[in-house]
DNA sequence: AAAATATAGACAGCTTGGTTGTCGATTGTC
DNA sequence: GACAATCGACAACCAAGCTGTCTATATTTT
């Protein structure tokens, strides 16, 4: 077997989209409709104190104007809220709702299902290798809530 | 630590962004400007027998409308050249030009060489152990030139 | 041979998720 | 009080997908 190093980066891609394509569609049979990656990444980082849209954009890579689009679908879906921030009148403080905090943890549910399938599959403790070895090489970090852009360009937006 | 189903997610997707946001500046660098995966995967999958619009489409799991977009940037960029089927009128045969060839061996040497350097990060077994268990958890086939919709909508187009 | 059907590729138009650039309102600092 | 920085909004744009429609050519069926 030839271990290209393409074949690597197809390989975790597949890996990727395996999980999001699943836990999307799971999410979809369950009542969330449309709900992707994204909006639950954003969501998770809403709820972990990125409370209006500046701070999300920044914690997502991406401007703030791109990030005020996903709060605005996520507002219509009923998964955030937004108000007035009594400290500063600019900003508007964002709050996941209760509806969105379901998504949440149904998604959370959904994706340490597919997990606990994958662990099946080659064992615990090959998964768990595999998980701290991909963290060596992706970073110290656990890449936190901070979503990196979408396989988009690459490069992070300066923004103003 | 949690080690919670989407942080595998993310950890895959982020591991796929490094190798594929390093190849890309790197191309860039080397004189192949604007050189995204999905260029590379198309010219691998032209280059490996899709040589007209429609198969390509077929194997990138993709529209043929949206592999004709793809085949035209990368005509206008010199790395395909398009021309008649002598055995059928409907279709354009594509093939890679000798640019083109340079490009994707260029793209070749440097994924092998990000490879590489994970290797030196986690020890070659361990990356092998990696990439044969997530083989193992994607499918059995090693998802060859078939770039899975890139992180889309996760349904396979119909298109007519 | 003719008719019905399937396929190749092109065109128009839409959607998603991003990007700049600009702007008014507000805040904080000198 | 003046001035820079920041927040969120608007407009315009782009890339990469999608659908739907269309013509020309092949293929299959009658």
């Amino acid at each position: 077997m030839s271990r290209s190093g393409a074949d690597l980066a197809l390989l975790l891609l597949g890996g990727f989209r395996v999980l999001a394509d699943s836990a999307t569609a799971e999410l979809a049979e369950r009542g969330y409709p449309d709900h992707r990656p994204v909006h639950d990444f954003a969501m998770r980082a809403i709820a972990a104190g990125a409370d209006n849209a500046s701070e999300l954009g920044r914690r997502m890579s991406v401007t703030k104007q791109s990030a005020a689009k996903t709060i605005a679908t996520l507002q219509e879906r009923g998964y955030v809220a937004i108000g007035p921030d009594p400290e500063d009148a600019r900003r508007k403080r964002l709050q996941v709702t209760d509806l969105g905090q379901q998504v949440l943890s149904t998604g959370e549910a959904i994706f340490d299902d597919l997990r606990a399938q994958w662990a099946q599959q080659i064992g615990e403790t090959n998964l768990r290798a595999l998980e701290t070895h991909l963290q060596t090489l992706v970073g110290t970090e656990p890449m936190r809530f901070d979503t990196p852009g979408w396989v988009s360009r690459g490069t992070t937006p300066a923004d103003g």
